[in-house]
DNA sequence: TGTAAATTAGACTGTTCTGTAAAGTACAAT
DNA sequence: ATTGTACTTTACAGAACAGTCTAATTTACA
């Protein structure tokens, strides 16, 4: 809707979306204060000047940023949605759940979202729970919802759903998310592959919930 | 050492140490950059000119404030070991490790070291290895020893000690620490109470893990 | 080709904050 | 009383940075 109609200057090349691209990376890596206007606008290829027109301000350009990536999130969580589970074995679908979750993390930078989050939360608080309600919120009520599910047609036996769901997740993020959150990486990564990490989550929680 | 030595001056009323208690707050509240010395010194009831005396530097205050709160996990660190535990039932092992991972937690403000780690460690990476190194490093390997010799005693069946230390851990972690690390709090804290994520996690753990 | 809109580079302001320096003050030991 | 030492107050240098303003330049479109 802005560079189609501009009427003449230099034209597009200082697009809000190369603007907002150039933040991203920045933003992803140093954090909100560990970034200048200078050096978004040196990446974007863009005059400082041309971020005040587009934004208004440093922070008007974070919030876009941030905005960007729930949209990115939302879109994916809609095509994974097309893809419903159905009919799958207890053992696949918790596979299908697993793999989803993971393609999700490595997805988008979720690594260095989370960070970011955890980082800028402490003098915003309404980016953590914005970041949970786009994000991580609708993915795991989605995975209690299908539990429940399972459970009303016999296939596994959860109490708890949303517990359940819970459980399973921290099974696998333990291993492949927090560790790099918290900046250990290899530390904990060399204990076990992703694939293994899956595979035992699922045995342990067919062990508890599992129908004979 | 300094206080009791002092020749002379207006004598310990600036302290180190009511320094760095002073510092540990306010960084633990804002984070690194979120912090002034004036802010500091004013809370220490001190000059900003004490500051530079004592210490030389805000990062050095920064890396004093670091290193009292390792010494005070260290501390309680050695206490736990000297509760050893022997000789229990395998669910009384696994309720007794819980339960001193979640006073691991609340005390020495966990959740906000964890935030101004995962905040920090991106301008620094070692200060999330030594996080690791010096807290939840040991605790997990502690735990993953001692899953070892309940396996070897034949009382419970741990192919990787280590893997199942990450797992027991994950369970518990998933509800109890992340949603607050995250700043999202109640949102997932109301699913269920510390005691219940407790049982359930164990309830879990030998389903999988247990000797029948 | 002329015009209007957008962009650009640069200078400038005001603020914040670290770090330093200087001059004075309280207190203990001698 | 004198002296030494640490603390306090005040001031200032130096840098970084958000945001504003201006004059010149570029480009699309009529």
């Amino acid at each position: 809707m802005s560079t189609s109609t501009v009427r003449g200057g230099r034209a597009s090349r200082g697009s809000p979306q190369a603007i907002t691209l150039a933040a991203r990376q920045l933003f992803l890596k140093r954090g909100y204060e560990g970034v200048n206007l200078d050096t978004i606008a040196k990446k974007a290829s863009v005059s400082r000047q041309t971020l005040y027109n587009n934004f208004g301000s440093k922070e008007a350009i974070f919030k876009a940023v941030l905005n960007d990536h729930w949209q990115r999130i939302r879109s994916r969580q809609d095509a994974a949605d097309d893809v419903a589970v159905t009919d799958q074995t207890p053992e696949n679908m918790l596979r299908i759940f697993a793999e989803r979750m993971i393609g999700f993390i490595d997805s988008a930078d979720q690594v260095d979202f989370t960070r970011l989050v955890v980082a800028e939360s402490r003098k915003n608080a309404w980016i953590g729970r914005e970041f949970y309600e786009v994000g991580k919120g609708p993915l795991i009520l989605g995975f209690s919802d299908t539990l429940g599910r399972y459970t009303d047609a016999g296939l596994l036996n959860c109490r708890d759903p949303l517990l359940a769901a819970h459980q399973f997740f921290g099974l696998i993020l333990e291993c492949t998310f927090w560790p790099y959150v918290m900046a250990i990486g290899m530390a904990t990564s060399e204990l076990t592959s992703v694939e293994n990490t899956i595979e035992e989550a699922i045995a342990m929680f067919l062990a508890r919930y599992g129908v004979t």
